[in-house]
RNA sequence: CGGGGCGUAGCGCAGCCUGGUAGCGCACUCGGUUCGGGACCGAGGAGUCGGAGGUUCAAAUCCUCUCGCCCCGACCA
């Protein structure tokens, strides 16, 4: 198709809006793409939508080539499915509540395994209906906490969510590694860098799951990947190659207590001691959650111990302890369970239970807080049983740890990444519950074995900006452009014109997109736009280049170490068909 | 929810401390000169100073309340 710009609601911007923080935000409210209505709420204008609606039909192609079924679900739902299954009262605020004007209660959906649920188990009643794959390309609503980074954390957003129906796990397990497969085509079509990582898979439930994360410098999430095997983990869930144990030495030294004033800190006490922070092992108190016999909670402190150079990872404490949630000890609790300030915690003498990571466990002569203030105590061994304590892997993964697969020593690289997908194997959770049943061929009635799957498709939006972005503008991939091409004729002569609309018509007859800057501009105007907005190819016709019947083709992202300034002179009788080629690739 | 910041013209900001005629740049309109990397000159239009209440002869400015937005931390496509 064929946009003029002087036809339409192209509204790019000079100044950087003062909210925008990160390079896709800015550069998609400058280049006129999108809009804030409210905190997290956007308009999509033309450019935005057209970008939108490109990633939606090569997800849309991806799912119905992968076998899937696309449907569409109300985004406004009645209390009573996610009552069903109790997360009515376990959402939380993130789901946004609605009362009619009959006062029933209503929300909005922020996914849709219920109702999915619930459409298959008033339709599908044997195994013969089975397996299906339901997908949704719709508006989602969250109320987050923090919306941000434009559309890269809205409260409203547009997600692909599908849905497995399997008879049983190997069946579910099938139609996972079908759509892992799908979501790794789509996320290559869309020109974007990934990396497929092992994810914690929350409280959803379930135990295989696997995000898809776009790498860029400002995701949100932390991810560790083997330079050497294909193992790859939010740090999350990355795990950590268990410690090599070393020759116990012929000699241990004896617990001593060591007066450390002032020195709470593991960096004060290491310079203090002039001893490595990987000989200490710092220990952290933290106040666990766990669900009691009945629906009660109880709270419980416990001591996490890692080295003094390595980090707790709270998700790995929470599984180990099997509790709801774990948070950090007030400084008042910790008073109450070590008499000691901040700082001088340690297992030994502690009385409450201890966890402690393998690699702590493993340090010889190690230092700890001697639970009194200003006081530590060196010698420690826990093969000595200097104290009593659960072993585990507790400690969060970081650049330059040992790979568990491959064991490759020093294997892990740190990268950031944004989650554009998730895929899950959720088995019987919601099927049990909503008793979506099915009759098996020896006649037995069995919960459906589901999956869930979910891409978000406007967050795609901003991640592929993160991605493909200069200091002048956007550079978008070919299959997400708005427009294949940006034409700016140079003048508005009718000689100028009339080449602008017969390349326009030509290039549209073969079925590429153009945005025809036939604005009364200054040269230098269009091209800061054309670069902001970013086709990826560009197309200049002006007296100079008419003299010669040409038009001037420049690429927004050329091949590495071509003169970025370079273009290229094109007959105008080729044009057409030489660009039409560049966009079929 | 904890911490920090900001609401003044469409956008970016100054003015507030020390109350007294609301200002600058960009954008916009008109006229002219320009015309291959965000031109220049001249003239103009545009603001309930987020909202409500209070103090005062007088409030963008001081006080109280309120709404909105952004950023940093715990959650997630």
């Amino acid at each position: 198709m064929i946009q003029r710009f002087t036809k339409g609601l192209l509204p790019t911007v000079k100044e950087t809006p003062a909210d925008a923080t990160n390079a896709s935000h800015k550069l998609l409210l400058r280049g006129g793409f999108v809009r804030q209505v409210g905190a997290g709420i956007y308009n999509f204008l033309p450019l935005g939508l057209r970008v939108l609606r490109k990633i939606e039909n090569v997800v849309r192609q991806e799912m119905d080539r992968s076998g899937a079924q696309e449907v569409l679900m109300p985004a406004l739902l009645p209390a009573d499915y996610f009552r069903e299954t109790g997360r009515w009262d376990l959402y939380g605020d993130v789901l946004l509540r609605i009362k009619d004007r009959k006062g029933g209660d209503y929300h909005l959906g922020p996914t849709h395994e219920e109702i999915v649920t619930d459409m298959v188990r008033r339709e599908v009643k044997s195994y013969r209906q089975l397996p299906l794959n339901l997908y949704q390309i719709q508006t989602k609503f969250r109320d987050e906490p923090r919306p941000r980074g434009g559309i890269m954390r809205g409260r409203e957003f547009t997600m692909k969510d599908a849905y497995s129906f399997d008879v049983d796990e190997a069946g579910a397990v099938t139609s996972y590694e079908t759509m892992r497969e799908a979501y790794k085509r789509i996320f290559t079509r869309l020109g974007l860098t990934f990396r497929i990582v092992q994810a914690d898979s929350g409280a959803i439930g379930g135990k295989t799951s696997a995000e898809f994360q776009i790498l860029a410098d400002s995701g949100e999430d932390a991810i560790v990947a083997c330079t050497h095997c294909d193992y790859a983990a939010n740090v999350e869930a990355a795990e950590v190659a268990a410690p090599v144990a070393a020759a116990p030495p012929a000699t241990l030294e004896a617990i001593t207590k060591v007066h450390t004033p002032g020195k709470g800190g593991i960096a004060d006490v290491a310079a203090f001691l002039k001893r490595g922070a990987d000989q200490f092992v710092k220990s952290l108190l933290y106040v666990v959650v766990k669900a009691g016999p009945g629906a009660e909670k109880t709270t419980e402190v416990v001591m996490a111990c890692v080295r003094g150079d390595h980090e707790v990872n709270e998700i790995k404490l929470q599984n180990a302890l099997g509790a709801l949630e774990v948070h950090l000890a007030s400084e008042a609790d910790v008073w109450k369970a070590t008499s000691a300030k901040v700082g001088y915690a340690g297992p030994v003498g502690f009385a409450g239970k201890v966890v402690v990571d393998r690699h702590a466990a493993v340090i010889v002569d190690a230092v700890t807080g001697a639970n009194e203030t200003d006081h530590h105590v060196t010698g420690v061994n826990f093969s000595r049983g200097d104290y009593q304590a659960v072993i585990a892997d507790l400690r969060q993964a970081a650049e330059g740890d040992d790979c568990p697969k491959c064991g490759t020593k020093g294997g892990f690289k740190a990268y950031k990444g944004i989650e554009g997908g998730h895929i899950f194997i959720l088995g019987t959770h919601y099927s049990s519950k909503m008793k979506c049943h099915f009759v098996d061929e020896k006649g037995a009635e069995k919960p459906i074995v589901m999956g869930c799957y979910g891409i978000g498709v406007s967050r795609l939006v901003a991640s592929a900006v993160e991605q493909h972005h200069d200091a002048d503008g956007i550079r978008w991939p070919m299959a997400i452009a708005p427009y294949h091409v940006y034409l700016c004729t140079l003048a508005n002569d009718e000689a100028t014109t009339a080449a602008g609309q017969a390349l326009a018509s030509a290039l549209e007859a073969q079925g590429v997109d153009v945005l025809w800057d036939d604005r009364d501009e200054r040269p230098g105007v269009k091209f800061k736009d054309a670069d902001l907005i970013g086709c990826p190819i560009r197309v200049t016709i002006g007296k100079k280049t008419l003299d010669q019947q040409a038009c001037e083709l420049k690429l927004r992202n050329p091949a590495p170490g071509t003169d970025p300034k370079a273009f290229e002179l094109v007959p105008l009788a080729d044009a057409a068909t030489r660009i039409a080629g560049l966009v079929r690739g």
